[in-house]
This record gives C-alpha cells, sequence and structure tokens, in this order.
DNA sequence: TCTGGGGTCCTAGGACCC
DNA sequence: TCTGGGGTCCTAGGACCC
C-alpha cells in the first residue's frame, strides 16, 4: 500500500493577500478574476457571507461594500511565487512531490515508513488476522437495506468486501500515529514557513487523498485538525457515505445528474458501482474513479511527466476593441507572451491558432466566435516569426462591424526543443526564413528575454504591441507584487 | 448483385480539473 | 456597464486502407 498525500491551500489566493497584510487577518476577502470579473477565491469570512465561487464582481459589489469585505483584484506573480514556496517546502518530506495546480500537491510519502524490505512497518494483511473482517462489519448493509440495491448496478450483481476493498492491508496502530504525527509536522511548517494556511488529505490512492483532503476541509475549521486519514477499511466505508457523490474527484456537474438518477448519492455508493458497468456506460475515466475509491492505483504519478501540448493565452478586454489596429495591438502582445513563455519552458510550437469573440451575452449585439490556424515550416517560439504568423490570422479574422470582447492565442502542438532540434531533418527548409534569419531572430529574443528579466517585464517589447493600449484588462484593485518586485518590497518601521 | 473484418488517422464535441 | 484563463483526456463518427 502507498501513502499519499494531497497537500491543499484553504482558500489559497485569498490567502495570499493576507499574508502581507496581518490587520486583514479575521476579515473578509475576496479575489477576482482577471479584467475583475468574478470571484474566483474567498476566504472563510467571506464565504460565510454567503459569497458564491464565480459569482460576477457587479452583483456582490454591493453586498462587498456593506459588509466591509476586502476586494483584490487578481495578483498572479505574487501567487505564483508563495506557491512556490509551498513546494519548496514540501521537499523537506519526500522528494516525490507532484505539483498538481497553483495550490495542489500530490505527495508520495510511503518511503517514510517503510521497512528496510521496502513493505509498510507493521503492515497487517487481513488473511493473516483472523480473516480481517472484523472492522468491516458494516458490509452486512451493502448488498440491501439503507441504501437500496446500488450493490446490483452493474452485471456483477452485489459486492462483496473483498472486491469493494482492493488491498486487505491495515495499518498498525503504531503506523497510524507516525502518519498522524507527520501530517501534523506538515501542515504546521508550511502555514509557520509561508503564512499559507493548508490542509492534508492522506490515503492509498490519489483519489482517496482527494476524498481525504475534502473532509479535511470540512472538519477542520470545527476541529482544528487539518488532516485527515482514509486507510483502513472501516474509516473508508464511515468516511465515504458522509462525503456527497458530487464531491469526488471526477465527478463534475455534468456526470451528477446522471449519477443521482442511478441513486448514487454519496462517494460510498459510487464506490460499490461495478467497473465494467461504469466503462460501459460512461468511459473509462469514471471506471478509473470507481477502483481509486476501492483503493486500487490507477491515476499514477508519472516518474517523467509528459510534455506539455499547448500554451495560451487570451484576455477579456476592459472595454470593446472596434477597430483592427487595436485588435492587432492585443494580439501581438498575446503572442509575445505565448512565444517567451516557450523560451522560459524550452518548447517551440508547430503551429499558432488565434480566436477573437464578442460578448456573447448582450442579447441585441450579434454574437460571433472565430479563429483560425496555421503551421509553421518548422516548430519554432521566436517572437518574430510567431507575430507574424498571428497578425496575417487577425487580419483575415478581424470584422470592424462587431464590437470585440476577447482574444486569444494558442500556441498548437508544442515540444521540446531539444526534441523539435532532433527531428530537424524531418523539416522543409523554410524559404521565407533562411538560417541566418533564424539565427539573427535567435540571438533577438535571447537579448530580448535577458533585458527583461534584468530590468522587468515589459521593459523592451516589439513596437506592435502598442504602448498604451486601451483594452487591457480592468485590475482595480491590484495588491503591490510584495515578492517578484523590488520596488513592492514590504518595508517594516521601526518607531 | 453480393458487401467482411480489421485497422489507422483525424476532428469535433463533451467532459473534467483548478 | 460590469460574467477568468489555462489546461487535459476520452469518445464517436467519418474517411480511408487492405
Amino acid at each position: 500500500m502507498k501513502i499519499i498525500g494531497l497537500l491543499d491551500c484553504d482558500s489559497f489566493f485569498a490567502s495570499c493577500e493576507k499574508v502581507f497584510r496581518p490587520d486583514w487577518a479575521n476579515r473578509p476577502v475576496v479575489v477576482l478574476s482577471n479584467n475583475d470579473g468574478c470571484v474566483v477565491a474567498r476566504s472563510p469570512e467571506a464565504k460565510a457571507l454567503g459569497i458564491a465561487m464565480g459569482a460576477p464582481f457587479f452583483q456582490i459589489r454591493e453586498l462587498a461594500r456593506r459588509a466591509g469585505v476586502v476586494v483584490r483584484s487578481g495578483n498572479f506573480a505574487l501567487y505564483g511565487d508563495l506557491s512556490r514556496r509551498v513546494v519548496e517546502t514540501l521537499g523537506r518530506w519526500t522528494p516525490s512531490v507532484d505539483v498538481y495546480s497553483i495550490d495542489e500537491a500530490f505527495l508520495d510519502l510511503t518511503g517514510r515508513f517503510c521497512d528496510s524490505n521496502g513493505r509498510l512497518r507493521g503492515s497487517e494483511e487481513a488473511a493473516e488476522n483472523g480473516g480481517g473482517l472484523g472492522g468491516w462489519r458494516g458490509l452486512g448493509d451493502v448488498s440491501g437495506g439503507d441504501v437500496g440495491d446500488l450493490g446490483r448496478i452493474g452485471k456483477n450483481g452485489g459486492l462483496n468486501w473483498r472486491e469493494f476493498c482492493a488491498s486487505d492491508e491495515r495499518l498498525s496502530a503504531e503506523t497510524r500515529r507516525e502518519i498522524e504525527r507527520t501530517a501534523e509536522e506538515i501542515v504546521e511548517t508550511v502555514r509557520r514557513w509561508t503564512g499559507i494556511p493548508v490542509s492534508l488529505g492522506l490515503g492509498p490512492t490519489r483519489t482517496l487523498a482527494k476524498a481525504a483532503s475534502r473532509i479535511a476541509k470540512r472538519d477542520g475549521a470545527a476541529t482544528g485538525r487539518k488532516f485527515a486519514l482514509l486507510f483502513n477499511p472501516e474509516e473508508r466505508e464511515r468516511e465515504l457515505k458522509r462525503l456527497p457523490v458530487g464531491d469526488v474527484w471526477g465527478v463534475g456537474r455534468r456526470l451528477l445528474p446522471a449519477f443521482w438518477r442511478l441513486g448514487l448519492r454519496t462517494a460510498f455508493d459510487l464506490a460499490r458501482v461495478d467497473p465494467i458497468y461504469m466503462r460501459k456506460n460512461f468511459s473509462i475515466v469514471q471506471e478509473k474513479t470507481v477502483r481509486e475509491l476501492r483503493g486500487e492505483r490507477t491515476f499514477d504519478s508519472k516518474t517523467r511527466p509528459e510534455a506539455q501540448k499547448s500554451l495560451q493565452i487570451s484576455r477579456s478586454f476592459g472595454t470593446t476593441v472596434e477597430t483592427l489596429a487595436e485588435m492587432e495591438e492585443a494580439v501581438s502582445s498575446f503572442a509575445s507572451t505565448a512565444a517567451a513563455k516557450m523560451r522560459a519552458r524550452k518548447i517551440v510550437a508547430s503551429g499558432v491558432y488565434v480566436y477573437m469573440s464578442t460578448s456573447g451575452r448582450d442579447q441585441n449585439a450579434p454574437r460571433r466566435n472565430v479563429g483560425l490556424a496555421v503551421n509553421f515550416a518548422r516548430p519554432t517560439n521566436s517572437t518574430p516569426e510567431f507575430l507574424s504568423a498571428a497578425l496575417r490570422l487577425t487580419r483575415i479574422l478581424f470584422d470592424p462591424n462587431l464590437a470585440w470582447r476577447k482574444a486569444g492565442v494558442v500556441a498548437l502542438e508544442t515540444l521540446d526543443e531539444s526534441v523539435a532540434s532532433s527531428r530537424r531533418f524531418l523539416f522543409e527548409p523554410d524559404p521565407e526564413r533562411p538560417a541566418e534569419r533564424r539565427e539573427r531572430d535567435r540571438r533577438l529574443c535571447e537579448t530580448l528575454d535577458k533585458a527583461n528579466v534584468a530590468f522587468g517585464k515589459n521593459a523592451v517589447f516589439f513596437a506592435s504591441d502598442g504602448i498604451k493600449p486601451r483594452w487591457t484588462p480592468n485590475a482595480r484593485f491590484v495588491s503591490p507584487s510584495y515578492t517578484t518586485d523590488w520596488n513592492a518590497l514590504p518595508v517594516v518601521r521601526a518607531n
């Protein structure tokens, strides 16, 4: 059995905003998406006011004002840096940290609890302790009674406990206590070192670790215990019965109604469904979810992370864009950003896709959503080449009779620079970009990147990006970039 | 006139995640 | 007046091949 942890930062963006403002410690704080559009993070105090995730800002503005809510525009440079600090801290407990998103990471802690043979210390096989059914007495209910005939979904009919519980292995009481001590230490250390409050869920699979972290968040506020374990069968049954099926990782808003129609209300109900039935009636993804809930690992950490396949930069405009010149500036700056990001990640793109759209919510104005792609003669991450292709597409797509609200640039079929250069011979020579021109472009980009590191973001840029664009997204409540901008360093004054 | 079985590749659309 | 942005994976169906 593996010991998998999922560490999840509490109300991450809102917590980041509080780190450098201790005076906001107990105040409601919300963070807005780009363009100050809607709420993407809420501190616990803001949640208590009933402010919903994703709520449009203009709808809650009045409530926020009355209740004294601190409103912030998204400051993603700050959040990215604090996220990095959290992940770095986690390295103290295991080298196996798999960053899942800006505010979540999976940890494989198995090694800390193994003996020299690589087996969990003090673990017991159920078969060796008298059948091991003692802790699983509740299973008498499974094939009927309180949960109806769920166990018969799928041709295999009712489940026996062995099928439900993929592993007979149990943690010894001693190992369990050790895991709890470690969990507490991780949560406490991350909070002290980074200022970010976190919750930690632990279980034998990623899906169970995720479920455990939901439970830790749900109960943490009341109990003060910021971690939860889902290992032994009896605690899995008890806790999964208390977890709504919609809270399971992989069950979204479209799947939920279908699951309800099947009578699946809780994570426990889902765990009891025949996996083959799930594959036939849904897909392999849902089959895996069921297996994971049973303790069988199907979502594995990748030893070598897959290469990223695409990269996109898009923004909603702070105002409508109605002239080609402005649209060119917007697309140009997105393309510049995308190319610079690719260079930073050492990837190249095989093509570029440009799209633009109107509001889509205005009943009276025409709705339009257009996009177009083009392939490069050979994969590239050079800004001049990216720019000229993106601008060509923009001129084809743009319609001056519409009020555009959003645009984006996507780098298509990205691959590692090293992979691309090893496949060089596969590509035709590009008559428009002979070798000497490509070399000149490469040196230009290198210089550009160096200057922008040394003198700050956008210290040097292409004129086509525009100098003072009208369309820049709204960001009216932005906090200082305390940790990524020398000019924004917090100052401590002694009296 | 009859019309199998197996495979690949591509795309659009749908679902999920945070 | 005002409603993010950035990703991944899977499936079905069509075109095409032998």
